[in-house]
DNA sequence: TGTAATATTGCAACCTTGTCGCAATAAAAG
DNA sequence: CTTTTATTGCGACAAGGTTGCAATATTACA
């Protein structure tokens, strides 16, 4: 199956850069000036996901999320994302977090997939007035 | 609203517990001896969470583990799941990891839900004749 | 440039997970 | 034993995600 460029993926894929967050289908389909089939979306992430090009992370609401990620995207070291996310509850930005964590597995376990998150409310929705999360 | 003890609460927490483990709503129907609705079982689970009896995991396959959580069911700080999981990808095993970890947010995030998940291969599924994952 | 091969898209259908409303049942209080 | 009301089972439903298929668009190659 040899890739080709469409539109759908060059859009798709520019939607996710200059997020700079992790999206959601949903998300994407309302940054796209054109109008893309929900199928198409989600072919078009699980192959960049296969590609290396973005990384999933699946949110404690059960919605799969899709990042570009600035911090590791360049790099070559696809496939290790080993950092935290984090999930607005107000808001519902889905952010990378910069820190790279060492996760202790028990001996003779292999990690293969890192899901990472943590939910609450971001710098912006967690000053605002009114709200007193604590 | 008062709780009542039905025999389909006791069966579902003894069941919990004796597993060990986090279980899927699909799981713990297998290991109940009776017939008990799907939608029981959620409601039942729910109010475990709410009560802090059991905690809650979203797996990176978008659905709903449940947990007795042999490390901190019985001590009293409830609401504070802030520890590892792993999910064997072969043999479907969902478990709480004892490590305690340091998840560092940017200043003024507030972190309310923990969802800390590596899935990838448990001992004995890794060591199995045939599997060769690395 | 024109044409064939095949990757991609949109649409509809489908599956799974989880929730909800409602009537019937069962636990608790008196 | 009766009343109150929490719980259960059933059916229906919604959302998220996947798949099959025919139509379309890309690419390679003559």
């Amino acid at each position: 199956m040899k890739r080709r460029t469409t539109s759908s993926k060059t859009e798709i894929l520019e939607v996710l850069k200059s997020s700079g967050n992790a999206m959601s289908h949903e998300m994407i389909q309302t940054e796209l000036h054109r109008k893309v089939d929900r199928a198409t979306i989600y072919r078009v992430l699980n192959q960049f996901c296969e590609d290396g090009k973005v990384h999933k992370i699946v949110g404690d609401d059960g919605k799969q999320y899709f990042a570009f990620c600035m911090n590791c995207g360049e790099k070559k070291h696809v496939h290790s994302h080993k950092h935290l996310h984090f999930r607005c509850l107000e808001c519902g930005k889905v952010e990378c977090l910069e820190s790279e964590l060492s996760l202790p597995l028990p001996s003779g376990y292999i990690g293969k997939v890192h899901n990472l998150l943590v939910s609450g409310y971001c710098r912006e929705c967690g000053s605002e007035e009114g709200n007193n999360f604590s």
